[in-house]
DNA sequence: GGAAGTACATACAGAAATGTTAGTATGAAG
DNA sequence: CTTCATACTAACATTTCTGTATGTACTTCC
């Protein structure tokens, strides 16, 4: 009987004390996920393919160079799918898998949630009182 | 931006078209949110308060300035709560506020499952075999 | 013939994040 | 009296991240 396969909170809560210890790959999952251009690729893809330099255009402020990275550690994690058209000028196709499917998901609540109370959290700011603190700017 | 407040999804896509663009603001409040000791302060406080060493001891690899300076960006975007008891060896106390807790919500969701599915993630590693050159596709 | 467009890779560089070390206040413990 | 513990901050070093510039293959358009 291997019941250490429980789908339901056992293992969430045993592995979860596995994310706080430093060695844990999931570590790296959730970089390539939280990174910051993880998130919008995931949330962009969401709404279905897209190709490379369609990806480009939405996601203001990317470079090739950073797009194609995060969508290099995606692919890795199998949570994006390439599809490659050999044909004259390059022509691939970006799309989610269904676990991509399923992280996304996730992603996309917490982007929402972060959208749809903005205000509030700009509000906080004000009446943080102070603490212009040490960090400049962003 | 008053009663644009439509909690469906209208305000949830329109919104969305600013996270896309560079200089949104919520890209600073996902920032920090997402940042590497952001997330597991956040799910490290779901489960209750916690001191600052406390937390210093769950979270595995962060050193002292880190986990101050994440606790001070989450507690200026209204996340964290602080408490400061001024007895002689300081003891402060950190806390979720009722929107930290909003967003502790989602982001453990996404942390759970990580931790869940990260067998198959890893598995997806194995397999990325090098593509033998050429993709015929379709 | 020359320019343009696509989906990248590579090299180098500047920016940003993170770590390390040292130090502060004060009372308790040894 | 010395050491320890707490919750930090400031200064400095380092690692990591991200951007820019450049190049490639090949075809279509002018």
């Amino acid at each position: 009987m291997s019941d250490l396969n429980t789908p339901s909170g056992i293992v969430a809560s045993l592995q979860r004390g596995q994310l706080f210890s430093a060695a844990c790959p999931s570590r790296d999952v959730l970089k390539h996920i939280t990174s910051r251009w993880g998130v919008l690729v995931l949330v962009a893809l969401s709404t279905g393919t897209h190709r490379f330099s369609d990806l480009r255009r939405k996601i203001d402020g990317v470079s090739e160079r950073m797009l194609a990275q995060t969508l290099d550690w995606l692919e890795g994690d199998g949570f994006v799918a390439r599809r490659a058209y050999p044909v004259v000028p390059p022509h691939v196709e970006y799309s989610l898998t269904p676990m991509g499917r399923e992280v996304a998901d996730r992603v996309a609540g917490l982007v929402d949630w972060i959208e749809e109370n903005l205000g509030r959290v700009l509000h906080q700011h004000h009446d943080t009182g102070v603490a212009p603190a040490d960090q400049p700017v962003e």
